[in-house]
DNA sequence: CTAGGGTTAG
């Protein structure tokens, strides 16, 4: 245990470091060898200890006097004031890094000096176990303070909102009253921010009009947290008021202002204060680059992400762990990873985890995920620590591509890192074992979540939904409304979906109806689409058809896509043709609704009518590429496998499965689901499709089937194709950019809306 | 002594 003059030693040592370290004084750092990056404050406090001690210029030892008989002697006055304000910048320094127990220490030295008595000390102490997280300590002392100012009051509610406890922040605002006090600006600031956190409009109106009566409106902090506050409630236009009415704006203000607009996408308006910011004389600091950074991403446009960045160069701040992560994520935005790699380079020791994270991101969302998997690999190389964000990102990787393989890797390393439980990592675990086709595996991760909210729900049931078993889709979304959980859009389109997908015709509309009556969900073009479908594959054309035209808003071509594939599917080509005009009216460039007809009128044997369909498509450019022949021999697997798995050739079609995985694998190979899933790679599961590709279909005579480029295909018709192309130079897959999609946008292979 | 602004995830 430390002694009473050990802690007196301490004490100096940190108030020197909180006085370093607060930036003020650079050449002291410099002088001190305190190393630049972040580390604990506790950490350089041992580091760096003799150093530091050394640096001292003198020594004030902390004898036992206590303030009143140093009070009396004359002259030591000053003496004492010094003591009290080294104190006080010793608690500000331990409650702005979070060190609770030198705090306490020195709570400890300060009582047994008797300076606790002290008004500024008090609060200090206060502040101090508030911003630590400690309120059971600072309401203690609170209570025990002689008299209360509203100073002490504010220490105490902003440690309430920081923590979160909003409930008590107000119910603390209303008894200002009581302890005598008046609400000064700072509180209205603590109190507006809270407000905005929370979305609590009507509250901050309130305090608006409490402010506006107590005239702190003119304070800068005062609108500077009003207009927060109204960006965060979403109204940016009252925002815009606060800001034009503000008579001296500081950085602050400007970056409050950009940001709002750059989070309500006006990216263009926020660039635009972003220069007139700086003609006004306020140059940006970190945080405004930051923002401008996005915002210039988020614009797409090159030129002048390239200025911003020669700017931040300019100003050396291109190295900063914000603004450096602000450049990577500008440029993969803007899908130059290129650049973003290289910022990471130059940022060397510098980048953090984060930095890192937002490559990684920026490669999957540019659609390179092996490129996300080495820098990955690269980041665990280097021994950088990952964290939840690190796996969330990566696990979406290996979704894409899908590797099962990876994902039993990662998810090795998520439970050793114990991130199993979180809920973010594991609903991304979820998905991506989904992707792989192991909804075995995808449960068993559900289970291990400690808190699963909406969204780990929502996955789980579109895995079922979405991996043939929509009958536990439904019942595990009666289960989630039984613990209490309110679906969102996408549980509903999920769970829908599912209906469609298992014939439960009634259950759907039953479950359509309650959208808006149990949930309050309105419903959006997805749901219509998955309705318009859940009839038409049912054969219930008419009955989507009055569906379509009973619609609340006006029908959209992806409304009316699942029609057109019902009708296929049913043989109406009359139908087929008449909403196969509505969907051109509104889209005449979508192959899906050509490739459809043709192959209508050629399964109806009008073979000339099928030929005209192609030349219409081509003549109006919809492929860029020749590669239709692939389309007319998937849809003919697609008609055969996705309805009716009865078909009696299946056992034809098994046999034949055997041999093509014997050759893609060199394994013997068994249909039997439990040692499926055991194989190594999950892609096994699409097979069904293309073992019937070819047991059934033989591929059409002379050249090869290219698969063009930028054609939107389902994950199913991907991997069948990336397969297909493994076993024959006949299939040629010109690129891998597949892309999965949901009900608005048809497959153009298959015609489906998965 | 107390207030205001920023990056990454399903």
């Amino acid at each position: 245990m430390a002694s009473i003059s050990d802690i007196g030693l301490y004490k100096y040592k940190a108030f020197f470091l909180s006085f370093a370290w607060s930036g003020k004084d650079q050449a002291f750092l410099q002088r001190c060898s305190i190393p630049v990056t972040r580390v604990s404050s506790e950490q350089i406090l041992f580091k760096n200890e003799c150093l530091v001690f050394d640096q001292m210029p003198k020594r004030i030892g902390a004898s036992t006097y206590n303030h009143e008989t140093r009070m009396v002697e004359n002259g030591d006055l000053a003496r004492y004031v010094l003591e009290i304000s080294h104190l006080i910048s010793v608690l500000k320094f331990c409650g702005g890094e979070g060190c609770l127990e030198l705090g306490r220490s020195y709570h400890a030295l300060i009582a047994k000096t008797g300076l606790d008595g002290d008004e500024f000390v008090g609060t200090s102490l206060i502040d101090m176990y508030a911003k630590c997280g400690d309120l059971d300590s600072a309401v203690l002392i609170f209570n025990q303070m002689p008299r209360l100012d509203v100073a002490s009051c504010n220490c105490l509610i902003s440690g309430y909102a920081s923590c979160g406890l909003f409930d008590e922040t107000f119910r603390f605002f209303m008894k200002y009253d009581s302890f005598g006090n008046i609400p000064n600006p700072y509180t209205y600031s603590t109190m507006l921010a809270s407000c905005g956190t929370l979305s609590a409009i009507e509250e901050g109106k309130q305090l608006h009009a409490q402010v506006v009566k107590m005239q702190y409106l003119p304070e800068t902090a005062v609108s500077n947290a009003l207009l927060t506050m109204y960006s965060k409630c979403g109204v940016m236009e009252d925002a815009e008021t606060v800001f034009k009415c503000l008579p001296r704006r500081n950085i602050i203000s400007w970056t409050a202002i950009i940001n709002g607009l750059y989070r309500h996408e006006d990216f263009d308006k926020a660039m635009r204060l972003f220069s007139l910011m700086r003609e006004s004389g306020i140059e940006p600091n970190e945080y405004t680059f930051t923002i401008a950074l996005a915002s210039c991403g988020s614009m797409k446009n090159l030129d002048n992400s390239h200025l911003l960045h020669a700017l931040v160069i300019k100003k050396g701040m291109a190295l900063g762990e914000f603004v450096g992560t602000a450049i990577i994520d500008m440029y993969s935005e803007l899908g130059e990873m290129d650049d973003a790699e290289k910022q990471l380079k130059v940022m060397g020791i510098l980048a953090s985890k984060v930095s890192w994270n937002a490559l990684t991101k920026g490669f999957v969302q540019n659609e390179k995920a092996n490129e996300a998997l080495d820098a990955f690999g690269e980041m665990v190389r280097k021994d950088a620590a990952c964290d939840e964000f690190t796996f969330s990102i990566i696990l979406k990787a290996c979704a894409s591509l899908p590797s099962f393989t990876s994902c039993q890797q990662i998810h090795a390393r998520i439970v050793k890192a114990n991130f199993d439980s979180n809920t973010h990592v594991g609903s991304s675990l979820l998905e991506a074992y989904t992707k792989c086709g192991s909804i075995e595996d995808a449960e068993r991760v559900f289970s291990r979540i400690s808190a699963p909210d909406v969204v780990s729900w929502n996955s789980l049931i579109k895995a079922y939904s979405q991996n043939g078993n929509p009958g536990r889709a439904i019942s595990l979304f009666r289960r989630m409304i039984d613990k209490g959980f309110r679906p969102t859009v996408s549980t509903l389109l999920a769970v829908l979906s599912a209906c469609s997908h298992s014939g439960e015709i009634q259950e759907g509309q039953e479950i359509f109806q309650s959208m808006v009556r149990e949930f309050g969900i309105l419903p959006e073009e997805a749901h219509y689409s998955c309705m318009v479908d859940l009839l038409g594959r049912s054969g219930q054309l008419d009955k989507a058809l009055d569906f379509i035209n009973n619609l609340p808003v006006k029908p959209t071509a992806s409304i009316w896509k699942p029609l057109l594939a019902a009708c296929r599917c049913h043989k109406n080509l009359q139908m087929a043709e008449f909403v196969a005009k509505h969907i051109l009216a509104m889209d005449p460039n979508d192959a899906t609704v050509y490739v459809t007809l043709s192959n209508m009128y050629a399964e109806a044997g009008q073979l000339v009518n099928a030929e005209n369909q192609r030349n219409l498509m081509k003549l109006k450019e919809v492929t860029k590429e020749p590669g239709c022949s692939w389309i007319e021999v998937n849809s003919k697997i697609h008609k055969f496998f996705s309805r009716d798995r009865t078909h009696p050739e299946s056992a034809k079609i098994y046999n034949k499965l055997k041999q093509v995985m014997m050759q893609i694998t060199g394994k013997a190979y068994t249909t039997n689901a439990n040692q499926l899933q055991q194989k190594e790679d999950s892609c096994l599961f699409h097979s069904e499709k293309l073992a019937v590709c070819f047991g059934l279909i033989s591929l059409p005579a002379g050249k090869p089937v290219r698969i063009f480029k930028n054609l939107r295909v389902c994950t199913d018709c991907h991997m069948f194709m990336k397969y297909a192309s493994l076993i024959t130079d006949r299939i040629i897959v010109l690129s891998d950019n597949y892309r999965f999609h949901h009900f608005n946008k048809g497959c153009c292979s298959c015609g489906d809306y998965w």
